[in-house]
DNA sequence: AGCAGTCAAGTTGAC
DNA sequence: GTCAACTTGACTGCT
């Protein structure tokens, strides 16, 4: 099991997505943000490995405009020793990696124009992927989309995309129950017709649901990754933060919550990845719970 | 230096 | 109809 949370590291004054207006567009500045980002994805990595977190979302922002048509700057060629070393790094530590597309990417939009660029966004965050040499348990987590007034229909073109899609986006796209559209039983359809994964949202399912306890849910869940190919079961944990609107992300663990949905795992191994206000602390204080049910993958730890 | 307004992109639902 | 919310703020021009 591995603990991660998303995209920023608040303890380090560094960002990995720096980026700039798209007026003022140049291939210099391009290069000067990619390389800025990759030095602090860096040093976030080596972080993580210090605190024991060793799963982890990279920002999207890493290559301003990266699936943008102004963006003509080879950065894949005049990058790639950085990627691979990032990469490199990723694999002698163990770490778990994901991206999480942003909302405009909508696969099952009725737009061709929104579904093309949607694509050339996945092939955009998929190739960072590639370039850093991690297998197919490295994946790039989307919403199913829109529902468009019709479920099935809404359903069946994200299908109709998906064996469209390029291979090299296709072995790494997974969907993830969302809390107000597409449910745990929804994504399950869409696994059934063409073998996607799903990522497991414990939050999401608790606002939208169709009455499967959590422990039924997560073993439905982990059932769609298949073990060599896509790895154990990526999954987003959060809970209701108190007093706000329902599917409002709490602000800071709750310690008590989490114990309690740990039990539902009954011994499943899972990567877990906090999505909670307060980023690496509150993941830290997940891995002390861990610690203390001594459920941290030992074999996470570098062979020395 | 600090701050407010704005930034490539989609869709939904609360108000 | 407008606008916040969504996995994540950062840039820019003004004072």
């Amino acid at each position: 099991m591995r603990i991660g949370y998303p995209c920023v590291n608040e303890s380090l004054d560094c960002t990995s997505s720096a980026t700039f207006r798209l007026a003022s567009y140049s291939d210099e500045r391009v290069e000067l943000a990619v390389a800025s980002n990759l030095l602090c994805l860096q040093r976030i990595l080596e972080y993580n490995v210090a605190n024991e977190l060793r799963f982890f979302r990279i920002s999207s922002g890493i290559v301003p405009f990266g699936s943008h048509p102004i963006n003509t700057f080879p950065w894949q060629t005049r990058f790639a020793a950085e990627f691979q070393a990032i990469g490199d790094y990723i694999k002698a530590q163990r770490m778990r990696i994901s991206f999480h597309p942003d909302q405009f990417v909508v696969l099952n939009s009725p737009s061709e124009d929104i579904v093309q660029r949607s694509i050339a966004e996945l092939v955009y965050q998929g190739s960072m992927l590639d370039l850093m040499g991690l297998d197919s348990t490295a994946k790039l987590q989307i919403h199913v989309g829109g529902l468009y007034g019709d479920r099935d229909l809404a359903i069946s073109r994200f299908v109709a995309t998906y064996r469209e899609l390029p291979v090299a986006v296709q072995r790494r796209l997974v969907i993830e129950n969302d809390d107000r559209l597409f449910s745990l039983r929804d994504c399950l359809r869409v696994h059934e017709a063409v073998g996607i994964p799903i990522l497991f949202d414990n939050f999401h399912h608790e606002c939208l649901n169709h009455g499967e306890p959590m422990a039924e849910a997560l073993r439905l869940a982990a059932g769609t990754w298949h073990p060599e190919r896509d790895g154990i079961l990526m999954m987003d944990y959060s809970s209701q933060q108190v007093g706000e609107r329902k599917g409002k992300h709490t602000s800071t663990l709750e310690e008590e919550l989490f114990r309690e949905f740990l039990t539902h795992l009954h011994g499943l191994d899972v990567d877990i990845m906090l999505e909670i206000k307060d980023k690496e602390a509150s993941a830290c204080r997940a891995v002390s719970v861990l610690r203390e049910l001594q459920l941290v993958a030992a074999e996470a730890a570098p062979q020395s």
